[in-house]
DNA sequence: TTAAACTGCAA
DNA sequence: TATTGCAGTTTAA
């Protein structure tokens, strides 16, 4: 039985929050909005016989000319929706706002009028106890839990929080966040929201029925065994009982365990929903005998064959248990950050602290081990300093609920999920041995590196600061210009030298980036466009290289599949999926550093054209599978034809690369034809392309009629036509998807899990496509892990970026890691995964043994 | 100190 | 009116 807790009313905390000033009259004093309206401090109205709060952003001019809540366009379009399910707004709720006063022309609510209107309905809730509240758009939201949740209540946006019925043990009651119903009106036209907003009512409708929300007093759970007696019985105990299933849980003294010093300062174990353990592990209040001790017998149950592990980020617990114990972890059963990405895979959402709130009501427990758990961008934290007692504690909450969010976790996923969570567990698991086993890096090479760009860059910056524009900047400004800083970029270039602005940026400024200096007419850009290159190689990726190489020589990155919208991977720590390589130079001091493990090679394998393989197996359009089917078809080079209206054989390597990109994809992805257009064009003026012939593209077209932009453009939107009327299978595919997302409110991968949450319409047809290429890279991954082990082999996998991956390769070992990596990810895949109806192909790359990444090759068969 | 805007790198 | 990421710097609050 879990134990009921019964919390004050207010928490200290939530009393000091709210009581900014001494008393209400005084609060209305120091926010003064009271002065400018008609129905100041408006009141609480409704009868409340459901027992529903709703809690609104502000009155409008309606509510304040009338003095009644919810009287506006939106407050009937929300009497009008609930009506609809049964429940009056005037008799069955409660209505007010976070605040009670009108702001001047209907003006978001400031977070200081927030907080000093809150007590308003917090006395309401004191006095009449609802047991359900709406939080009505972001205002009311950022009124009720702003603060509540540390670091978390950064992210207090509807779209987080909407579609949860959170218990808050502050108020006793649901809490249902819904979207501000003056959005969902304004959007009346706009079947998504409007169907997505209908979900959510049922949602809040249906969570009425609801029992009063339960808390339990989590603390009460937790075992301490800080004496080294009492952690060795338990641990003996443990191995004894063989429990079929375990959560457990580490804090250490940092990210990564691969220097010297790290240690996992303590473990946490859970094997049943009312008991948790904490012991210290490598803790200074421990010999180091004891340690040991301690260390091998958890080692014994972290190998244990038969007993299953959970851990909330699977791949950290299994790569310190991995580095520190020596211990290879056996029997992963599952890891709950995943798994909650997979239920539900809005960003901010997985941290165990957040499910924590928004499942039981439990918020805080680490306050007071907060400060010693950040590291403030250091190597190190400073756990070893928190007091034995808290640490231990908080540790314990941690596999406590790992273990609840388990056992909720298992009831709620489908069959889908549950076989997508599976497959992503294995891939974990070969993540966690990538970031153990790293990549060799030259530190010294990046050293260097360093310098020289150091050098260069100060070079660059002498010529552009004796320049007559930064004269005249300094003359106009009175100060020097700051080449770094977009602001005086903008104005130096638009205000003082008044070129044509060619680019806006997302907020309608001038844009000053690459492509938009590029076009300026103007003496210093060559340098600056250079500058700006080499401070992103020298910050971005020396930079981070030096700090990421370890002292074992390596660079260990994190990589994740808990992150990402379409369930594809992402990496950090460093990004190992944002190398350059298009830019030549860039390429060349970024990856002549990387080697292959002494005396071995790089085998580097890429899967071609993944995603239109991909394209064609979801739509099953009949003229991309017969494309992808008949090698001797190329249907970028017939696209490139009817574009650069050309015979096929006149299609240059350039024309067809820019039909590929500039057209073809962006249309599979949702572009239209006058962006193509555009690109397409621009790229023929940048690049001065020409015919297989050798004749200037601009001529050839001419000579087709093609004279300036908009006869292409125009031509383009034919050649378009034609597109989509040749692949109509793939266009009534994607009507049909978004029919489906319109009405259900996710995307269904066909490997298994949904993509909910808000999308647009390019979003849906991207979704289907990016995470499944993606999981053909992971199916290999896992596959080519499993044989390299199975076979005892000594070539391990360091890398993988969305459709390739990298391999550590023994020289003798090198046929075998390609015909069976090869075999794998083109052949075993389409046995187990009947969804794949073309062929598919890999790339090959190597380096020689012992030569740098920069220098692979194709690799032709021996 | 923190968040947002901008930029640039990859697939 | 093409998508997904991570990370750096600058700027404003």
């Amino acid at each position: 039985m879990k134990t009921l807790v019964v919390k004050p009313f207010f928490t200290e905390e939530e009393i000091d929050s709210v009581q900014t000033a001494q008393s209400n009259e005084t609060n209305c004093s120091l926010c003064k909005l009271y002065k400018g309206c008609i129905s100041p401090k408006m009141s609480v109205t409704g009868q409340g016989k459901k027992k529903i709060l709703i809690i609104a952003e502000a009155p409008g001019k309606n509510e304040d000319e009338k003095n009644i809540q919810l009287i506006g366009d939106a407050g009937q379009y929300l009497r009008k929706k609930l009506a609809e399910r049964n429940i009056d707004l005037e008799v069955d709720c409660w209505k007010t706002n976070s605040i009670v006063c009108r702001p001047p022309n209907n003006r978001k609510p400031t977070k200081r009028e927030l907080k000093l209107c809150k007590q308003n309905y917090t006395d309401f809730i004191q006095e009449n106890k609802p047991k359900f509240i709406f939080l009505l758009g972001a205002a009311a939201i950022e009124s009720y839990f702003g603060g509540r949740l540390g670091e978390d209540g950064g992210n207090l946006s509807p779209t987080r929080w909407r579609g949860l019925c959170i218990p808050d043990p502050v108020t006793n009651a649901w809490v249902i966040p819904l979207f501000n119903p003056s959005y969902a009106k304004r959007f009346e036209w706009d079947n998504l929201i409007q169907s997505q907003y209908e979900r959510d009512l049922d949602f809040a409708v249906s969570c009425l029925k609801k029992q009063d929300p339960i808390f339990y007093d989590v603390a009460s759970y937790i075992t301490i065994l800080s004496s080294f007696k009492k952690a060795k019985t338990f641990l003996l105990s443990l191995i004894k009982a063989n429990p079929k299933l375990l959560a457990f849980d580490y804090e250490t003294t940092g990210l990564k365990p691969f220097n010297k010093g790290h240690k996992i300062v303590s473990v946490s174990v859970c094997c049943e929903p009312t008991k948790a353990y904490s012991f210290p592990l490598q803790h200074p209040c421990f010999t180091i005998e004891e340690q040991k001790e301690l260390m091998s017998l958890w080692k014994k149950i972290l190998e244990n064959n038969s007993i299953k592990k959970v851990a909330h980020n699977l791949s950290f617990e299994d790569l310190w248990s991995n580095i520190i114990l020596d211990a290879l972890v056996s029997l992963w059963e599952s890891c709950t950050m995943n798994t909650a990405h997979i239920l539900d895979s809005r960003t901010a959402f997985t941290g165990l602290k957040f499910q924590a709130f928004v499942r039981w009501g439990i918020q805080n427990y680490d306050a007071e081990m907060k400060k010693y758990l950040s590291s403030n961008g250091a190597e190190f934290n400073r756990i070893v300093e928190a007091p034995l007692d808290k640490l231990l504690l908080y540790n314990g909450i941690d596999s406590l609920l790992t273990y609840w969010l388990y056992e909720e976790q298992e009831k709620e996923m489908n069959d889908d999920e549950k076989w997508f969570q599976q497959f992503n567990k294995e891939g974990l698991i070969v993540f966690s041995d990538m970031q153990s086993k790293g990549i060799l890096a030259d530190l010294d090479y990046y050293k260097e590196l360093d310098k020289e760009l150091k050098d260069k860059i100060k070079i660059l910056y002498k010529n552009l600061f004796s320049s007559d524009e930064a004269k005249l900047f300094k003359k106009n400004k009175g100060r020097e210009i700051s080449f770094t800083s977009d602001k005086d970029l903008r104005e130096l270039f638009f205000k003082l030298m008044k070129l044509p602005v060619v680019k806006e940026t997302d907020t309608g400024l001038p844009s000053v980036d690459a492509e938009a200096i590029k076009s300026l007419d103007c003496s210093i850009a060559k340098d600056l466009l250079e500058v700006s290159k080499l401070e992103k190689i020298k910050g971005t990726y020396v930079g981070q290289f030096l700090r990421e190489i370890n002292e074992d020589g390596r660079i260990h990155p994190f990589y994740s599949l808990s992150k990402t919208t379409t369930f594809r991977s992402s990496s950090s720590n460093p990004n190992w999926q944002n190398i350059p390589v298009r830019d030549t130079e860039a390429k060349k001091y970024i990856r002549s550093g990387i080697y292959p493990s002494r005396g071995n090679l790089i085998v580097d394998y890429d899967y071609s054209a993944l995603e239109v393989r991909i394209c064609a197996c979801v739509t099953e359009d009949d003229v991309l599978i017969n494309y992808i089917n008949d090698p001797t078809t190329d249907m970028h080079r017939d696209i490139a034809s009817q574009i650069f209206k050309l015979n096929p054989e006149n299609v240059s390597k350039d024309l067809r690369f820019y039909a590929k990109n500039g057209f073809v994809f962006p249309e599979f992805y949702g572009s239209y034809f006058k962006n193509c257009a555009k690109n397409v064009w621009k790229a023929c003026e940048d690049f001065e392309l020409k015919t297989k012939e050798g004749q200037f593209i601009f001529d050839h077209l001419a000579s087709k009629n093609i004279k300036v932009y908009q006869d292409f453009e125009n031509h383009l939107e034919d050649v378009e036509r034609d597109f989509w009327d040749r692949f109509r299978i793939f266009k009534k595919w994607q009507e049909k998807k978004w029919k489906f997302y319109e009405k259900n409110g996710y995307v269904q991968l066909i490997t298994g899990p949904r993509c909910k949450g808000f999308l647009t319409r390019n979003d849906v047809i991207n979704y289907h496509i990016q995470g499944p290429a993606f999981h053909c890279l992971l199916y290999s991954l896992i596959n080519t892990n499993n044989h390299f082990i199975d076979a005892d082999m000594q070539s391990f996998i360091i890398g993988q970026i969305h459709d390739c991956m990298l391999i550590d390769t023994f020289p003798e070992e090198k046929n075998e890691v390609i015909s069976v990596s090869k075999y794998i990810a083109t052949e075993k895949i389409r046995e187990d995964w009947k969804w794949i109806i073309v062929p598919l192909d890999v790339e090959v790359e190597t380096t020689e043994i012992d030569q740098t990444w920069y220098l692979k090759t194709d690799y032709k068969e021996e």
